[in-house]
DNA sequence: CTAATACCTAGTGAATCGGTATGCAAAGAA
DNA sequence: TTCTTTGCATACCGATTCACTAGGTATTAG
């Protein structure tokens, strides 16, 4: 599956601040770009896609930065997908014409509309929380990584 | 959930083909790219792809054609848009630098792996036979719409 | 005021996509 | 054999999208 650069780094982002999330600290954008190694100016037009559908909010001016909108148990990948990612969600549109009645039905119910759905159920079953944890279980430096 | 034109069209003529099956007759690339109002000289290079994944087999020259290489009930739709779709199962390249330990991995267990196979495990579960039903069910012309 | 930050719009090089053009290769028909 | 029908291969093209850069404006804490 493609899931285009802009949806990864929305979604590696917002992990990161779900580690943070407690504190209710501000996040710049510049220092999520630096720990992540992104494009700081192109991280900046992934938040405006992130505010818009209000999964982060934020602050202007000075000690300003982002926010997650909501704690991470009740923000899915779906919705940090959804607001970043256009191909993963675009419509599929029509493919043959008229001479064939039926096909285009068949195809999109039994596939097009059937693969949308078990994506759609599989990111909406992901919450944040499950990424920030299940993160920290990859992390080198954890600490039960150790030899006999 | 982008699916490409190609990916689309190999599905629609292997659909078609499904239905002619049980009558042996090679089809030809012309006649399928009429009956679905396809362009011919690209429908062509489906097939090539098509074939070189054993969907399809081939026969040249004067009454040649193509023939899907097994029962329609044996050929699922994760074939035909594996071999045809090259963005549904491309693969997710790394996203973060490794300032950020385990967030890779994080989003590639939880989500990109959990959504490839959930797409997987949806195509893999609808061959060519149930598209072909599903087809003659939604057909304009079958009869059984009527009013009264 | 000043510095830090979010926010907005336009542009750009590379890649991909859908499609065309052209011709060769093989196999059956005449 | 020769001709016609079909598959097969390669190169090319215009439009669109992608990832990213550039350069600014607006807002707010200190």
């Amino acid at each position: 599956m493609r899931i285009s650069a802009r949806g990864r780094y929305a979604l590696a982002a917002t992990i990161s601040m779900a580690t943070r999330y407690d504190t209710g600290d501000n996040i710049t954008v510049i220092s999520l770009s630096e720990s992540l190694g992104i494009s700081k100016i192109y991280l900046e037009q992934v938040f405006s896609l992130l505010k818009k559908a209000e999964v982060v909010s934020s602050q202007k001016g000075a000690q300003g930065g982002y926010r997650l909108a909501r704690p991470p148990q009740d923000i899915s990948a779906f919705e940090v997908l959804w607001a970043t990612d256009l191909s993963l969600f675009e419509e599929v549109g029509d493919t043959v014409k008229d001479h064939a009645p039926g096909i285009e039905a068949a195809m999109r119910i039994s596939v097009f509309d059937a693969v949308d759905s078990a994506v759609k159920t599989t990111l909406s079953g992901v919450s944040l929380k499950t990424l920030a944890d299940e993160m920290k279980k990859h992390r080198k430096d954890q600490g039960y990584m150790f030899f006999i």
